[in-house]
RNA sequence: GGCGACGUAGCCAAGUGGCCUAAGGCAGAGGUUUGCAAAACCUCCAUUCGGCGGUUCGAAUCCGCCCGUCGCCUCCA
């Protein structure tokens, strides 16, 4: 499988260096709820771990949620209740909204609050090899100890000072470095340290999860393209001081950014579509739909329209999944050319929108094959394997006629044939426009007729 | 100012030197089927890939310039 390469800018071979991959995805910090954007992140490294394991990997996925941090400390003074419980409350509805986008749960969630001896460990050990120093209580890594620095970025130190957004701390030696130990102010979250009672910086608790739970070297690090600079960077570069490897991730991967009217979807900006609010009113499939719509390194645009249109799309993959009787001698339909093309695709640095190309084809093949009465059980099996490995569901979206009796439903579909078959089609109409007012569509057939939900 | 990405049909979007007289989804047109629908199927829907030059036997794909959009440059998925 090739997979682009941030660190070199090329698609290289992917090849686990162990038994089974060890991945490592940049998580939350979690002081609101989860938007699209994050979803989209997620969702893509969950399919990468799912087609992995499709292809006879073992995988091991980490995704660690930042749960202290200067926003979790405002915004839980704000409404006057601890960090912990703030955090938490979001947490929670992280896995509701993992949950309700169908997403396959990581091996472990780390959090920075329950890795901060490993942390400390990590600080310890890079203030020993002079790697970092203390002042004033706080720690700061030595970028300029690195000779690397900038490597995955690909800037130069010089190139980072022309940015002039440096706003200088005082206890800082060099502007560019950055903190691994803060010291806490009265009132804020605070953890015994041999520097100061304080709480890690940013950067530094991935490095120490990554290492506690995957080790030195890992496979693929993941995240948004927004945590290139300075996240991923400063990771490097204080995993390769730690851990003394000329490497620390083997693999760098970054999907693009979701953007709300042009700009990227953002907490600071405010340009926010929730992944609860998307989902109360479309299926996870017509979200990922949509998502597959474009490639993961590309930047996606929201749009309402897009998730309608996607939900038709997710209609059209369920229809071809509907039993369908075989009523011709000649060969089952076999599916193994669209299983290879999806191969083919994916390999390709997860090309999903060629291998969503190829799941329509079978789609139509199916239905083709369906409609001159040829077995295709096989190839609908093959179907599901396929969307599953990109995580749909292919169920429909539960409304108002979720809750109906379907007795009721019943009923009025017995009225309906009742009239047509005294081909009183005025009122076998009107009943069909108040099954659709309720969210039921019907459909004739020679069998008999069937419903679904809108 | 520095580093980088993108611009393909009505919309979304794949394709990055010949298999492209350019996937797939949605929308649209005609047809089959149906009491009528819906769904499904068939046919059609970009001689063309932001603009202008260049390299090449050959370019949407490589190079240069221009126009437009976006990301990062210590909050960010």
């Amino acid at each position: 499988m090739q997979l682009y390469n941030t660190l070199t800018r090329h698609k290289e071979e992917f090849v686990p260096a162990g038994d089974e991959v060890t991945m490592y995805v940049c998580g939350l910090t979690v002081y609101d709820d989860m938007h699209i954007g994050h979803a989209l992140g997620t969702i893509t490294f969950e399919v990468l771990h799912r087609y992995l394991e499709w292809r006879g990997y073992k995988v091991k996925r980490i995704q660690n949620f930042t749960d202290v941090d200067d926003k979790i400390i405002n915004r839980a003074q704000k409404e006057e209740i601890s960090s912990e419980e703030l955090s938490q409350s979001y947490i929670d509805a992280f896995f509701d909204d993992m949950a309700g986008l169908n997403v396959m749960l990581a091996t472990e969630y780390p959090r920075a609050t329950q890795s901060m001896d490993q942390i400390i460990a990590v600080i310890a050990d890079l203030i020993e090899k002079g790697f970092a120093y203390e002042s004033e209580g706080s720690v700061y890594f030595d970028v300029r100890k690195d000779k690397t620095y900038g490597e995955l970025s690909h800037r130069s130190l010089d190139d980072m000072l022309q940015g002039t957004r440096f706003d200088p701390e005082p206890g800082k030696n060099y502007p560019a470095d950055f903190a691994l130990w803060k010291l806490s102010k009265d009132g804020e979250p605070a953890w015994e340290s041999p520097w100061s009672d304080g709480r890690p910086g940013w950067h530094i608790e991935c490095s120490a999860m990554a290492y506690e739970h995957l080790g030195k070297v890992i496979d693929i690090h993941g995240g948004g393209l927004d945590l290139v600079f300075p996240h991923h960077e400063n990771e490097i570069s204080q995993s390769k001081a730690f851990t003394s490897e000329d490497t620390f991730a083997r693999f760098w991967m970054h999907n693009g950014m979701l953007r709300l009217s042009g700009e990227k979807m953002s907490k600071s900006i405010g340009n926010i579509v929730r992944v609860h609010d998307v989902l109360a009113d479309h299926s996870s499939d017509a979200f990922r739909l949509w998502i597959y719509t474009s490639h993961y390194r590309s930047p996606l645009l929201y749009d309402q329209q897009g998730l309608d249109v996607a939900e038709r799309a997710a209609r059209r993959i369920r229809t071809a999944i509907v039993p369908r009787d075989a009523t011709s001698d000649s060969t089952p339909l076999a599916a193994g050319e669209f299983e290879d093309r999806f191969i083919a695709a994916m390999d390709d640095d997860m090309n999903v929108p060629q291998a969503m190309a190829v799941v329509f084809d079978l789609v139509r093949d199916i239905n083709r094959s369906a409609d001159a009465g040829v077995d295709v059980v096989a190839a609908q099996d093959k179907l599901r394997e396929l969307t599953s490995v990109l995580g749909l569901t292919l169920e429909e979206l539960a409304t108002e006629a979720g809750d109906l009796d379907e007795s009721v439903i019943q009923g009025l579909l017995d009225q309906r044939a009742e009239s047509r078959a005294q081909r009183d089609f005025a009122a076998a109409d009107r009943i069909r426009d108040e099954l659709q007012a309720m969210g039921v569509a019907i459909t004739d057939s020679p069998d008999g007729t069937t419903w679904s939900r809108t």
